[in-house]
DNA sequence: GCCGTTTTCGGCCCGACTGTTTTCAGTCG
């Protein structure tokens, strides 16, 4: 069983378990391990075989490590069969539906005997749900339309098409004059590669014009809620998108807030209160002398406001320097940032070259000329042309007798824009036996050889882990791109062990490619973290097939940036004399 | 259920908005 999977399987526990009304911190655990265990690199099957203790693993205790080792041992977990036959596990889709949750959910099952989304539909159109107490008929419209946007969009948005439905909405909020300020804060300033809604802050000088701009948006198909600071609305798209109107003063502690991560959040609100003082959306605020307990006044504003104006005075009041929002995971920046031993992250401006891109020569629009003509543009020193190779017979993939063709168009080129270094490469198909697509005489006159597996992605996980490490072994290859072979929404990463390619990519020192297409980020976060604990530099390249697939680097770099990658970790940061010396 | 510079017990983040409420629970981020 892999970790997604053991993941899944805590959520669930931790949905039943809310229905059932169990200790909310209980859930939370459950939340907390599923989070851990989806985001660690390394498989738990692999951590139980070889006997590590897994309590040693942050947000997993005694129970959350015999359920781990149950998992990989049975692929079941007998406390969440015993808890479903309390609780449909039905009921879990049920609560995902907005203005439901575990209690109401309960009250559906239990007074209309509701398991499933399908009978919640039918139980509402027939108006039955409206008559509960508790519920009306608000209630169920709601969740109606609900069950509606839940069947047409499931995923979450690639941070792409993110970017391309936020900006024409910025641009129209922005044409309003009480709009004085105004960013996206939540998922999207993280830039984590997917995002679930679009969180805005906004400080306007009225804030009902400006909620009443927002919530005519022509794209808004349903307003969720629009009060005074704070609306929400859908999109045509099925993007959600949060508003939230504020002050000055509290402007630095809402983008704190609004940026998450809820786990950072948390961290940072326990630091405060460790420090005599509260953090909200608000500001920090000094806790006035410890007046009784039964201090139960909910005033947001109770007690001496130390700051709120800008981020890094909310931080500096907590004795922090400021984090950027790619670290905001909860994964160490706030006790790193304590010991001001945050990593100066990679920037796109350090980026000297980019080592993957296609021409005409295969499956590229654009010719050799004119993608050395952006590369230089763009100020890069060096860029490697790695067009395919013949197994990819689709794309054109050149065999030798054409790659020597195109080195002597490289030549010509090379000698009209001395600016720019052009590498004669390739990207070598890994065949289905590990052996690589082009002759050894071939690779050895390459500057830089990049390996990927294109094809028989289906191959059982202990073939393909060989088939890849056989290929890392040989002697020329250089570049291990797009190591799991995801495309995000739309295919899983093939089975195999990214730990042990990781490993022997360190031994044959081998670079590892960060696939900075935004369909791709490949690898993503948490395997590049695994990466640069092993020492391993990375390469982020766009894999561009036209020219302007080469803005994509960006993607890249704030990927990388939330793996904690600094610019010496990243080979293509490198002058191209260091670059060249590198091997 | 997890966790520990005061702790192996007793904590565990904070506030807005909505709907159906005669004073607030539930949901959400």
């Amino acid at each position: 069983m892999e970790n997604l999977e053991i993941a899944r399987v805590f959520s669930q526990m931790a949905d039943l378990l809310e229905i059932q009304d169990a200790n909310p911190f209980r859930v939370r655990a459950y939340r907390n391990a599923a989070r851990l265990v989806d985001g660690h690199a390394k498989p738990m099957r692999k951590l139980v075989e070889e006997e590590n203790d897994l309590t040693e693993l942050p947000a997993i205790g005694k129970e959350m490590a015999r359920h781990i080792h149950e998992l990989v041992e049975t692929g079941s977990l007998s406390a969440l069969d015993e808890l479903a036959q309390k609780i449909p596990r039905s009921l879990i889709d049920v609560i995902e539906l907005p203005g439901v949750g575990p209690k109401k959910a309960k009250k559906l099952w239990k007074e209309l005997g509701i398991e499933t989304v399908d009978e919640l539909e039918h139980r509402a159109a027939a108006g039955e749900v409206a008559a509960l107490s508790g519920f009306g008929d608000k209630s169920q419209q709601k969740i109606l339309t609900g069950i509606e946007q839940f069947r047409q969009h499931r995923s979450r948005f690639k941070l792409v098409d993110a970017d391309r439905l936020v900006m024409p909405l910025l641009e129209y909020l922005q044409q309003s004059s009480e709009v004085e300020r105004l960013e996206v804060a939540g998922s999207y300033r993280r830039r984590v590669e997917t995002v679930g809604d679009i969180d805005l802050l906004a400080i306007a000088s009225d804030a009902k014009a400006v909620m009443e701009r927002f919530t005519s948006y022509p794209q808004v198909t349903l307003v969720q809620m629009a009060g005074t600071t704070r609306g929400r609305v859908s999109l045509q798209s099925g993007l959600e998108v949060d508003l939230r109107i504020l002050t000055g003063p509290s402007y630095g502690a809402a983008m704190v807030y609004f940026t998450g991560s809820k786990e950072h959040n948390i961290k940072l609100r326990k630091r405060a209160i460790e420090q005599g003082s509260r953090l909200s959306e608000y500001g920090v605020f000094r806790q006035a002398g410890d007046d009784e307990e039964g201090s139960a006044e909910r005033d947001p504003w109770a007690g001496e406001m130390v700051a709120g104006r800008t981020e890094k005075q909310v931080y500096a009041a907590m004795e922090l320097p400021w984090i950027a929002p790619e670290l905001r995971e909860d994964r160490g920046e706030v006790e790193a940032a304590a010991r001001n031993e945050l990593p100066v992250l990679v920037d796109l401006a350090d980026m000297k070259g980019d080592l993957q891109m296609h021409s005409t020569w295969s499956d590229g629009k654009n010719s050799i000329e004119e993608m050395v003509v952006a590369c230089s543009a763009r100020g890069y020193e060096y860029m490697a042309l790695t067009d395919h190779s013949k197994a990819l017979a689709m794309t054109g993939g050149l065999d030798a007798r054409r790659l020597r063709e195109q080195w002597k168009e490289i030549e010509e080129i090379q000698e009209r824009h001395p600016e720019i270094r052009i590498l004669r490469s390739q990207e070598v198909d890994i065949l289905a036996d590990g052996t690589l697509d082009l002759e050894d005489e071939m690779l050895e006159e390459l500057d830089l050889v990049v390996v990927a597996v294109h094809s028989r992605f289906e191959l059982p996980a202990a073939e393909q882990t060989a088939r890849i490490l056989a290929a890392l072994q040989h002697p020329q290859v250089d570049i291990l791109a797009h190591p799991t072979g995801r495309l995000i929404n739309r295919r899983p990463p093939f089975e195999f062990q990214l730990d042990e390619v990781l490993h022997c990519a360190k031994e044959n020192g081998v670079v590892v490619e960060l696939n900075a297409n935004p369909t791709r980020l490949d690898l993503k976060d948490t395997h590049l973290m695994l990466a640069r604990e092993l020492g391993l530099r990375v390469a982020i390249s766009t894999d561009a097939h036209r020219v302007r697939d080469l803005d994509l680097m960006h993607y890249g770099v704030e990927q990388a940036r939330r793996a904690w990658l600094a610019k010496e970790d990243v080979v293509n940061a490198l002058p191209l004399e260091d670059f060249l010396k590198r091997q």
